[in-house]
Formats: C-alpha cells, structure tokens, sequence
DNA sequence: CTTGCAATCTACTCGTGAGTATTGTAAATT
DNA sequence: AATTTACAATACTCACGAGTAGATTGCAAG
C-alpha cells in the first residue's frame, strides 16, 4: 500500500547507482553509502508529504496544485515527479497512511484480552487517539475518498466493514455477558464510529482539551451509551493505557 | 441563501415578458401566465439540481463536468448557465439547501417546550429524520465544503456553533434537573452531532433500517448516552413526533 | 582541472473543461 | 404569411495546471 513508488523515480536513479557504486567501493562502505542515501530519499519524500498534507488540508485536493506544494518546500515541481507518479499517487500515499494508522489502532485494541468493557473503551480511547494525532490524513482521507481509484476504494470499505464486524462483535459479547444493554448492536456500532469519526472534524490541537483528555472523554460517553456499568472503563488495567502516553 | 440566480437569465427573459405581458394583457391573465411562466422555470431549475446532486453525489463535485449534468437530463451546457451564474454557483444552491434543512429540522425540535429528555429525544430522531432525507445533499456539502466561498464557510461555521450551543444549552438543562448524568457536556454535544452526522455516510435507503427506525435507534443510543432513564424517550407525548411519518 | 553522472530546474506541451458568442428554431404576435 | 421573441443548441475561446523533455548545476572520482 505504501509502495506507490520504485516504479518511476527510483530506478532512474537507485539501479545505477547500486550498479556503479557497489562494483566499485568495498562491500561494507556501499551499504553505508546506501543507508545514507535511502534516509536521504525518505527524507526528501516526508517533506513532499508532508507539505501536501497541510495544504491538502486547508484547501482541498482538487483546489492544490503542484506548484503550491513544491513551493511551500522551495523546491519544483519536477522534484516532486520524481518521487510520486503523479498527483493521485500522492493523494493514494496520503490516504494510504490515514488507513494504515487507522487498522494499527484497531488492530493493537481488539487484539488485547479482556472482558467487553475493556475492550471496548481501549478501542475507544487509543483509536480515538491515533485518529487526532493523524487527524489530516484522516481529514484528506475522507475528504478525497472519491478521487481514488475505484479499486482502492474497494479495499477501504472492506477495512471499513472489518471494522465495523471487530466492533459488533465486542458489543455483542458484551451484550451476551450481561454488561451491555444495547438494542441494536449493529447500529451501537456505527454510532461509537460516528463519535469517533466526528472527532477529527472539530477537534483543534491546542483547545480546552488535550488529544488525551478527548480520547478519554468521548470512550467514556462510549461506555455509558452501551449501558456499561459508569466507571467500568477506569477499570481497564494500567498496562493497556500505555499506548495513550502520560498527561 | 436561495437566491444565487435572478441576477442573470431571469432579468433577461422574465423582466421583459413582465413588461409587455402586464402592458397588453388584463391582470388576472396576466399574473396567471406569470405563475405558470415561473413554475417552468422552477421546475428546470429543480431538474437541474436533482440531476447535479445525483452525479455530485456519486462521482464527487470535481470529478464531475457540468456536461455530464446536462446529458443526464438530456440538455447542453449553455442550458445550466441560463439558470446558473457558475458551476460554483450550481455547488453553492445545493450546500444551502443541506445547511436549511438542517436549520428548519433542528429549529422545529429546539422550538418545542418540554423537559430536557423529551427535547433531546426530538432533536436527535427529528434531526437524523432530515438528514437521511436530504442525504445526498448533506454529504456533498459536508465534502466539498473547502470549494465554497470564504465568506459562506464562515456563516456555516456560525451554523454549526448554534447548533452546538443549543445543545448543550439542552444537555446542560438536563444535567441540572437530574434527568442526564454527563461529565462534559461539550463533549456530549459533538458526540451526538457525530452520530448523527455519521449516518448520513452509512445508511443506504432500502437496507437493514428503514429512516425511522434508524432515526429512533439512534435517538435511543443518545438517550442512553446522556444517561436518560431508558425509555423516557417514549414519553415524548405523540403529538410532537407528528414530523416523523407513521411507519 | 576535467570528465562524468546524478539531481534539479527552466521552459515547454497538451488535454480538459469552464464559460460564451453565435446561430438556429418554434411559438406567439400582428 | 411575416416578423418578433424566447429559448436552447452548436461550436467555439481561453486559462489553467498536470505532466515532461531537455538544459543546467554541482558534486565526486581520476
């Protein structure tokens, strides 16, 4: 998903460069070189980013051109074209990490043991918490979801559902067990996503709340819409909360 | 906020008509020809919209040729920039049409007397009822957004912060009478715009869910949410709940 | 110093689609 | 029937921005 280059750019320059550089200098000295020039090139390749993050952001996709980026980072357009393929390419790489970010969190969460409740408000809080550290990725994301291609689009509402099957679930378990009283579990759901989706829209760095007090607030107003018992989630055990760092 | 056109096509066409028509015809005749005359009018006027918002909706507002628009009702380009000053100008006339329905749905509820749950109760099914009505309007304005002007972002913006404070001017009266139990209700407030906000992205008409029902398991969710007594929803007494249609 | 190569820029092409000037046509008016 | 008027289509212009070819700079090795 992250690999949206090494087809233009990089073997232009990478494949003769190995070709020379390692036929000509000690094994051990080539590799060196070549750490330096991949940390190089990513490092090239986090500035485009992350300038096309921010302006992306604040003017939307379609209204951003490449000149804007390459500018904000004083440099062509043309130097862009040699890490992205294209303009969508860059957009894919953007909303590509949104949802690497997103799938990390669920994954981490839903992995953990623990009873429903647990389970639930880790969910909650630590996807809550990646969502605003990345929050204009995810902004773009789903901003510019139709200017994908449709194939990727695809494999997006697939993670989607996988989401909402993961969360289901841990609902439904905790419905079974007694601890939830929800009427409509699929619909429970969609409305935690909502909360937690929402988030990103009005959330402001530097506001009355900090990511970490959001986080933990709205998994709070999670667990009492779920009809969990109040203060179940401040039993979810101190080594799960590591992931939301110290306040 | 409507009225974008009657700056350009109609003086061209209805303020000369007008002028002869009135001038030669009796009155009554006259004004019944007007009416008619304006009811076509509005009618392609519709025509033209429902068809933008059908393919701004599927395909996104960039994506999208105002030549597409006119095949799909079978007329060409110039035909739209008789009733339309600019394809912005077209994107403007559905965004404001998404912002007054959700100001009408959230002004009929919050209008209403009555206790704290039964407000609440209202503003969620009747609010999520209006926007489940008007999706595809709801979702393109909430998308393309960042292609408005500045000046009608900030006015929506204004919107939005109403509504916010209404709410938890709502929430707030509830959390004083005992009726709610929320720790934060600012909080509480974006939580439930998120869930409502989120429907419009999932529901999918003729699915699991007719819109009542969603609208009032929703409503039900947030009632949990605040911590309202289950079932207090139920007793919104019925003649408030005339806006959502018998199902 | 000079030769070679990689990285970057300058200066283009070219397609696309918004917006418009002009022409055609059917109905209403005389 | 003749002519004016309303309206819509054909057939353009023109700007903009994605993408690229070729010139240029600068660095590394001999």
């Amino acid at each position: 998903m992250l690999n949206s280059m090494k087809t233009r750019a990089k073997p232009r320059s990478v494949s003769k460069t190995m070709a020379t550089r390692t036929a000509r200098r000690p094994a051990g000295d080539s590799h060196a070189t070549e750490d330096i020039r991949d940390a190089v090139w990513r490092l090239k390749r986090e500035t485009i980013v992350a300038a096309a993050v921010d302006i992306f952001y604040n003017k939307g996709y379609a209204k951003t051109t490449l000149e804007e980026v390459a500018d904000a980072i004083h440099v062509t357009k043309p130097f862009i074209y040699s890490h992205f393929k294209s303009k969508h390419d860059l957009l894919a790489e953007i909303c590509s990490r949104a949802l690497i970010v997103s799938h990390e969190a669920l994954n981490r969460a839903s992995s953990q043991p623990g009873t429903p409740s647990e389970k639930l408000a880790m969910i909650a809080r630590d996807f809550m918490y990646s969502l605003l550290t990345h929050q204009a990725h995810s902004v773009i994301y789903s901003r510019e979801e139709k200017e994908l291609d449709p194939e990727v689009c695809k494999s997006i509402n697939q993670l989607r559902r996988d989401f909402d099957h993961r969360l289901e679930a841990i609902i439904a378990e905790g419905v079974a067990s007694g601890e939830f009283v929800v009427e409509d579990v699929n619909l429970a759901a969609l409305a935690i996503i909502g909360i937690v989706a929402w988030s990103q829209f009005w959330y402001r760095p530097g506001g009355r709340l900090t990511k970490e007090q959001t986080a933990d607030g709205v998994a709070s107003l999670v667990m009492s819409m779920v009809g969990a018992k109040r203060g179940s989630a401040a039993a979810v055990p101190p080594e799960l909360l590591q992931a939301v760092a110290g306040r």
